[in-house]
Parts: C-alpha cells; structure tokens; sequence
RNA sequence: GCCCUCGUAGCUCAGGGGAUAGAGCACCGGUUUCCUAAACCGGGUGUCGCAGGUUCGAAUCCUGCCGAGGGCGCCA
C-alpha cells in the first residue's frame, strides 16, 4: 500500500512530472484541521500523525487519509464525524473533482481527468524519464553485489543476487541516487590455493602425469574443461616449470574471471569496478584495520589467535581476525574492505548477500560500528535460495559435489529477459522456485512476454498509423480531453501510478515491486488497444490516442529499462 | 539447542496496520470480415500455518507453538 510520509523515501520527493500529489493533500488536510480547530468544531487534531495513502480498493477513490480514524481517541468523537469537519473545512485543491466521507471514516479523494492530462502531457514529452526523481538524496551509495569467488561459473544463486543488485541499482539511479556497483573478489586465502592445486591436478592429469587428485579438491567437472583448455593454450611446457603452481594458479584466476564478466555481460549486469582482495592486502589495508580496531580496544589475543570482540556489538561470540598460524581469517580482509569503502566516500553501503551468509551481518556491522562508523550506513539485502525445477521436478544440484547448472546455461537455455523477469519479480526474502520449462515458454502465458507484447503492440501502432496517414500534431493542439473512455482512463491512472511505485520499491529495496507494477500497466494498455481504436475517422481522438499511446510507450519503457528487458519492436 | 527468513487459492507468487485479501498459471466457456488473438471477456476457489495479545481496526505488529529453508568454524 503506497503511503505517503514526507520524512521517508528519498529526500526531496520531486519528480520531474510534478507527482507529489500526496503532498497537496496533505497541505490541504493540515489546514481543514487548523480551520475546524479555530472554528472550535473540532479539537486540536495537528499532532496526529496519519497518512496519505492508495485505497486499495479505486472504488473508494484514489486518495485516501485516515486522519479521522486516528484521532477518534483524542477528540472523543465518532471517526465518521471528524471526516465530515475535516471535510467541510477543506479548501479546494485542484484536480480533486470530490472527496467524501467512507467506510469508518476515511476522507477519500476522487482525482479529476485533468490531472491525468497533466500527468500524460509530461509522461509522452519527457519520455520514460518522466518519473525519475528529479533531486534525489544526493547520498553516494555502492552497492555492492555478486562477489563470487574466482574459482568457478556462477550457478542460479549467485544469478539471483546479480539480477537483485542490478534491478535495484537501477531503481536508485532512478530514483536520484549516485550509484556506483561493485564486485568485490576473494583472490587471495585459502580457497584459492585450493582451486589452484585441483586446476594443476586437472592439468598434469590432461597431460598425461599420473597425479592423485586433491582430497580437498574443487570436484566440478567445470575444471577437467578448463584444465584441457590450458593444455591446449600451453601444451605440456609448463610440467616441469618449478613455478607450475603459481602459473596454474594465475592462468585459473583470469580463466574464472573471464567466465564470469562473460555470464554477467550476457546477463546484462554491469560493474562500474572490480575489487581484489589481494587489494587490501598489498596496501596494507588489513594491518591498518586492525591496527584501529585494536587501539579503540576492540581487539584481544588468544590461544596465538587474534580476536575481534564483537561481542561488544551483539554478535553471538567473539571472533577470529588472524589464525594461530598467522594467516588472516576472511573476516580480516573484509574488514579492511569495508573501511575502505567508508574511506572512498560513500555515505552508504548496500551488500547484496546469499543467505548463506546470513550469519555474518552481525560481525560486519560490528565492524563498521567499531571503526566508528555508523552500523545503519551498512545495509544487508539477503537474497533466499532458489530451486531450480524442470517441468515441476526438481533439478539436483550438490554445490559440494560441483555438479550445477550454470548461469551461463540457463541464459542460453531460457533466454536472459525470462531470467532476468522471474528472478526480479519476486521479493528477494521469498526462496523461489524457477522451473526452466515455465520461463522457456514463448507463449501468451509468461508474464514476460506480456509485458514486452505490451512495447512491440505500441511500435505496431505507430507503424500502422504512420502508413494510414495519421501524422501526431504537436501536443498543444491535441484536446486531451476527448480521453474518456475507461480503458483511457484506466491506462491514464497507470501511468500515473509509475512514479511511486519506483519511489517505494527502492526506498524498500524492493525491486519486485517493479515487475508487480509492470503487469498492471501491460494489463491496462492490452486492454485500451482492446477497447479503443486509435486510427479512427475521428481525427480529435485519433490525435489524442495517439498521445496516450506515447505517454504509455514511456511508462512500459521505463519499466523495461529498470529491470533490463529488452524492449522488441515485434514478437 | 540458539539466531534469521518464509508459511496467503490446486501451483508460482503479490499485498506487510485500514474498507469486500489479489494477480498469473492451471481448468471450463466465449470474442476475429475490426491497428498483432503473444490480446480481450466471462466462470470459483481461501480456517491468510495454529493459539493468544496489542489496536477503533491485524493476513500485516508482539509472544508462544507447528512446519519449511538457511546460519551457528582459528571455512569462504
């Protein structure tokens, strides 16, 4: 339910198409309750927080405010009766065409066709940029998403996270944030060395040398491929090399890395950088994090270890910076990244995290605590589990084992708009399951084709109009107000509707929210090209369906581009 | 055992203090001499996991219980 409450979402909630209707009403409540007050018809209501907001049923009108509902208590009053003071005391705002009193006491608020007028002017001359925030926050905030390790392909968990961080940048670059993305990579540790010795394995294996695999070895078949790969690059001349390790090693980074920006770039997720661990290591990132933590005393040694007492910050237990055998744990680098993100100026901090690790948000947040910063700048969208299935049965996958389905492979069997459409439409605290069977269906029963039917049927319309010899005339001499059909009116409120719904979802880092109100507005526009004919021998209507054709062109392309669809000029 | 997330229609999921709880799929039927039928129209389904509590009002917030998933390393 959209609510609106000045001192949340992103300050200053202007937007380029002056949607802050809320606000009007808001202004205009607030002085029926002085008025009625100094009239003595009413108490002092002013200090009643209540909210401006979407009835959910549009029978009941577009606004409504439940000031009435709230303040029963004090005015000891009927809620019924405090709505019909308030309303009697309302000035006038305009494009309100009625307000009454409801239910149990709302002040529901009926919007006249000219607001949507308004709205359309500005939805079809700016384009789909119409709702994006005119001033946002002006908050600097990396996101931070993905972050696979180098040691393998992405599989369908890390897809999820990709698509989540990507939708939601989008979404706060809407929305007038300063985005910068970040994959942030573990090259460095243990599991690199890991990874390493099972590629050398695999290599001398492909080579022909009698090698036992590692028992702690990476078991995917992903490695004999690439193992082969190398052979074939650098045939067997790198046997004997006493450094073959290190080689090996080197060669499987930039191999797993490469495979990575390939399945991201075909996956439409874009990173502005990319930051190594080994990073923060060479430039003493680590020691100097440390060092903080440990003068500001939140730092002990014990058993040869050294210990971060996050205890102090309502972590479950202490723990481990640096093992006894002197090597860092991954928490000590992280540390140290993190205080280098604080460093780099960003105001805020958005990790997009498996829930694997959702263990770790409270040693993080004592981190950024214990460094002195401020725990609430750091915030963890934790995305749930996803099951693959096919045709209903689940596909088994066993990440220990190594035997997954790629994210590579599912692209390439799907198709990156059904994968990018079913991983973002849903709320990433929701486990999904996504059935390859479902998604591969090109028929009128994926959602997603729905949605982009909705773009190639607008393209369809301007071709068709063009070779009927329809020409649009300039806005300012259509007479938008022949739009009164309620198909027409519906797609109207639609469009409408656009601006706060990208508002909402990314100040919930919601970014299903998107695709929620992506199928309304297909649902409203299949159902106005239903209804209404645009090339008609009306020549008024004519012109001003046009005009509701580009107005809705904007909307559905703004939708498209916050969750990185295509937008096809035919299906 | 402790912590986190989830439990809403047959299935996949929205809604997360507000009015009569929604969509898609699946199922049945209808619409095309008419801008793409990948569309539109009609047909019905709910102990919102259970039990208490807070509130003018609870699917929504709190507590407990049940069930599913994840986490509880000097792993990453």
């Amino acid at each position: 339910m959209y609510q609106w409450v000045p001192e949340r979402g992103p300050a200053g909630c202007m937007i380029r198409s002056l949607l802050m209707f809320p606000s009007a009403l808001r202004t205009a409540v607030d002085s029926a309750l002085s008025a009625a007050f100094a009239a003595g018809d009413l108490p002092d209501l002013s200090g009643n927080s209540y909210v401006i907001e979407r009835p959910r049923d549009r029978d009941n009108g577009d606004w409504a405010a439940n000031i009435a509902l709230v303040s029963a208590r004090d005015a000891k009053m009927a809620p019924r009766a405090i709505a019909e003071v308030v309303a009697q005391h309302l000035p006038t705002v305009e494009h309100v065409a009625s307000v009454e009193v409801a239910g149990p006491g709302f002040l529901n608020f009926t919007l006249a066709p000219s607001w949507y007028l308004e709205v359309l002017r500005s939805a079809a001359t700016v384009g789909p940029d119409f709702a994006r925030a005119e001033s946002g926050s002006g908050d600097k905030v990396q996101v931070e998403f993905v972050s696979s390790n180098p040691t393998g392909p992405l599989h369908i968990g890390h897809a999820r996270g990709g698509v989540t961080g990507d939708v939601l940048c989008r979404l706060l670059e809407f929305s007038g944030d300063d985005v910068s993305r970040e994959y942030y990579y573990n090259d460095a540790g243990a599991q690199m060395d890991r990874y390493g010795h099972s590629l050398t394995a695999r290599y001398l294996q492909a080579a022909g040398r009698d090698v036992a695999f590692p028992e702690d070895g990476y078991p995917g078949h992903y490695l004999i491929d690439w193992a082969a790969d190398l052979l074939e690059e650098v045939g067997d001349s790198w046997v004997d090399e006493p450094d073959l390790a290190a080689r090996v090693l080197t060669w499987g980074t930039a191999r797993a890395m490469r495979d990575m920006e390939e399945t991201l770039d075909l996956a439409r997720i874009r990173f502005d950088s990319w930051f190594s661990e080994t990073t923060v290591h060479e430039r003493g990132e680590v020691a100097e994090a440390i060092g903080m933590l440990r003068e500001r005393g939140h730092v002990f040694d014990e058993d040869g270890a050294v210990w971060f007492r996050t205890t102090t910050f309502g972590d479950e237990k202490d723990r481990v910076l640096i093992k006894s055998d002197g090597n860092p744990t991954y928490l000590a680098p992280d540390v140290a990244y993190h205080l280098d993100k604080f460093h780099r100026g960003f105001d805020r901090l958005i990790n997009i995290w498996g829930a694997d690790h959702h263990g770790y948000i409270p040693r993080m947040k004592a981190a950024v605590e214990a460094l002195g910063f401020d725990p609430d700048c750091l915030e963890i969208v934790i995305t749930q589990t996803v099951n693959l299935t096919r045709g209903g049965e689940l596909v088994r996958m066993t990440m220990r084992g190594g035997e997954f389905v790629t994210f590579r492979e599912v692209i390439e069997e799907v198709g990156i708009d059904a994968v990018r459409y079913y991983l973002s439409a849903v709320s990433p605290d929701t486990a999904l399951t996504f059935d390859l069977e479902e998604a591969k269906r090109q028929s009128m029963d994926n959602p997603v084709y729905y949605l982009q039917y909705a773009h190639a049927r607008v393209k369809s319309l301007e071709g068709f109009a063009t070779d009927a010899g329809l020409v649009r005339a300039p806005m300012d001499d259509a007479d938008l107000t022949v739009l009164t059909d309620p198909a027409e009116i519906g797609l109207l409120k639609q469009i409408d509707r656009l601006g706060e719904e990208v508002m909402e979802a990314a100040y919930r880092r919601a970014p299903h929210r998107v695709a929620t109100y992506g199928q309304d507005l297909a649902v409203a526009f299949h159902k106005f090209y239903a209804d209404c004919k645009v090339v008609t021998d009306d020549p008024a209507v004519a012109q001003a369906r046009l005009w509701l054709v580009e107005g809705a062109k904007s909307a559905v392309l703004a939708v498209l581009g916050l969750l990185g669809l295509s937008a096809p000029d035919r299906m």
